[in-house]
DNA sequence: AATCGGATACTGGTCAAACCTTTTTATATG
DNA sequence: CATATAAAAAGGTTTGACCAGTATCCGATT
């Protein structure tokens, strides 16, 4: 739940909403920290305390004397643009997990093999229930591969393209409307990436994690066709609304 | 001036510092905000809003009624982890810049091959003077590869690994020491990639790229091999002198 | 003696009412 | 009309109090 124990948290996600829903557009001014503070029936101190997390988090500007501002298209996410599209996150993920899976191959120690089984098993047996625990699975065998590269580096890029994929709201959006997709193929994908590992075949390894990114891929492209083409029956049918003849008609 | 205007401000920065500095190791907890509003000479509603810009920047987490605990190395990617080695560094561009000129050989138009050619000439002209001009051609050509893979997730995780190159003094300390070895050998490297380019070949840009990382990496590995070499000398010579009869037979 | 439970002190969480400084504006004055 | 001045408005900061979780310690119980 999003309620935060923290008073001030409750301010500051109703603040995002409301300059998110243009409420109060870039380059406006937020109302002023007393009126806030009423109209969130909280007091001035706690109004500010959201303030300085938004100023924090790059979202505001605060001018002493003179206002809060709020700051134009500072939609990033990790210092990253978050304009970048699930497309693009998914390729660059399938190249730079590709090479982490080639690395790892090389790399990865018996126990982080088990560890990867483990995650396996946790993966089937719940992906009949609530694809929450399923997620969190997918992520760990993500990341322990990344791990078993033991390259920092590669770790830090695997987390920042994780981070991206849960804050993003268009990407996020767009996984959360494939998530639920060919269960059994997804589960097939893993075990053949696994396999690969277990046989320390670095190319078998970058083959089977390019075809798991290419299958998401697939989904997303015909995910977004699909949006695509609810959205040109909305409009027609929108345009047959608007541009029908029965108002007219009903008025003669 | 990191005198900043607004007072909570000017503790934010006191407060990272402490911690950058160890006063308040990762896991540890931050004095009450009482004690740290005497402590300042503040009051304590400004010691909380630096708390909570802290905890915006994920530096501490605040427990309810326990106290402000220091988080552990902060893992983004970018404000440059010092964990992360020079080799690591190499290693992760050579795999992800790899891909990336892959991806870029299918993808790169005429406009931007143009440019690259223009930037090669000048690290062949700069290549004499000051490594200056010839670092920052460098930098533009890797980027524009970036730029070519038409991918922003693909350059905004180069920008980040560049960044990091500039900014951990281990990684920069590290590639400074190598910087000015065999310049016509880096140059020609350069020329080899930017012909896979022009072929638009994919798998010759990827080699061609991964054979420029692999001189760096044997760079790096000889200069820490002589640094290493250095240390012991500098250690013998110390215990030498410092064994050395030469004292005590001066004071005889 | 060891353990469990509750009283108590400690910590962050929130509020209220002031007062200061800076910025903006409205107004009066030349 | 332009400028200077005063008033209003906004954020900046402080004080002091009280609330609500959390940790600690000490005594009662077993």
């Amino acid at each position: 739940m999003p309620s935060e124990k923290r008073l001030y948290r409750s301010v500051l996600i109703k603040l995002e909403k409301l300059i998110e829903e243009g409420e109060y557009p870039p380059g406006g001014r937020l109302p002023p920290e007393r009126e806030l503070a009423e109209r969130f029936s909280v007091s001035r101190p706690t109004v500010r305390e959201a303030i300085i997390a938004l100023e924090a988090l790059d979202r505001v500007e605060v001018k002493t004397g003179s206002g809060v501002y709020v700051l134009d298209t500072p939609k990033r996410v990790n210092g990253v643009d978050a304009s970048i599209s699930a497309f693009e996150l998914t390729e660059a993920r399938a190249l730079i997990e590709g090479e982490a899976a080639a690395l790892a191959a090389t790399m990865i120690s018996d126990e982080q093999l088990a560890a990867l089984e483990a995650i396996m098993h946790e993966m089937v047996d719940e992906s009949e229930d609530g694809e929450l625990l399923s997620e969190q699975a997918d992520q760990k065998f993500h990341q322990m591969i990344s791990e078993a590269t033991g390259n920092s580096m590669m770790i830090a890029v695997f987390n920042s393209l994780w981070h991206i994929r849960d804050n993003s709201p268009a990407v996020h959006a767009a996984y959360q409307a494939i998530c639920g997709m060919e269960p059994q193929s997804r589960v097939d994908e893993h075990v053949e990436i696994l396999d690969a590992l277990k046989q320390r075949d670095p190319k078998a390894a970058r083959e089977a994690m390019h075809n798991h990114f290419a299958r998401i891929l697939n989904k997303l492209i015909a995910a977004n066709e699909q949006a695509h083409i609810d959205e040109i029956r909305r409009k027609t049918r929108e345009s047959r609304e608007r541009f029908s003849l029965n108002h007219l008609s009903a008025g003669a």
